[in-house]
DNA sequence: GGTGAAATCTACCTAGG
DNA sequence: CCTAGGTAGATTTCACC
């Protein structure tokens, strides 16, 4: 199966995106749209899902539901790069639940990270509380989302 | 089921959250972690998916082995907010498939992009060829992510 | 590309608090 | 009367032809 990665036909790249909207599909629905028998798009997802190109299939929660109001993007700027210092900050990153992914960025500011929070003073409660405080922090910028522009994420193929 | 919404039990959040890992749980693994019997497990999920705190199922891909190795976010700070413009902007936005998400902001950046792209010459063409030529765009920021430092966002429950 | 066995979901039914 | 557990029919998947 080396060559099955080499290049996605047109089918291929349908199949991942109706999967990205819907993970319970079956391989009947899946024939349907991609005018396919139902065990061969059975068959094409189980290839791709063993190639690689599927990592997995998760549950989509609604934010607002689940009574976080408010979602925000923080900038931190660490004020030193002793790796020490940056594990602790680390740590913390990793165990609070309000912090639902962290990335390291070119450019000036070296995380960002992306919050969920029930409101304003629980935003404000992590920026002042807990980042800030932190010895390896040196300045923080947060940014609320006022609105989703485009819906989240199917990846291109 | 009125009140079934007001508050999640904790066996709702272990739910959710393990969904949030896998959606192919079946009823009865869901029940072995939650200590239920698979009926009572598939009657709590379905509950939860009515009452609108699961709003679908999603697959999960692997952005590099799709072949995009470039992963940025790029802010865009608008020359105007006239409506037309803006218009033809957002168009743009929804019709590029390597900008996956997109969220208007409090502070001076007015849009904050997030996109997956093949190579560095990619995101340049999509930020010199595309974006910094519109005429509502004053200013455009790239960062390109060096490292996920926390993996994808199980929403906090 | 099709078929059949195994597994899973869902709706209904029964028991217990 | 409401919640938990169990059972049967329909649907889906997966290995084989």
């Amino acid at each position: 199966m080396q060559d099955s990665r080499t290049a996605l036909d047109d089918t291929d790249k349908r199949l991942l995106a109706a999967l990205q909207g819907d993970a319970h599909l079956t391989a009947e629905a899946l024939g349907a749209v991609l005018n396919l028998s139902p065990s061969q798009a059975g068959r094409r997802r189980q290839r791709l899902e063993q190639a690689g190109y599927i990592t997995g299939y998760a549950a989509r929660l609604d934010p607002v539901r689940l009574g976080l109001g408010v979602q925000a993007f923080v900038q931190v700027q660490m004020a030193t790069h002793d790796p020490d210092k940056v594990r602790t900050f680390a740590r913390i990153v990793n165990a609070r639940p309000d912090i639902v992914s962290a990335w390291t960025l070119t450019g000036d500011a070296d995380y960002l990270l992306r919050v969920y929070c029930e409101d304003l003073a629980g935003l404000n409660t992590l920026v002042h509380g807990v980042l800030l405080p932190h010895p390896a922090v040196a300045r923080v910028q947060s940014q609320i989302v006022m609105d989703q522009f485009k819906p989240d994420a199917p990846l291109p193929t």
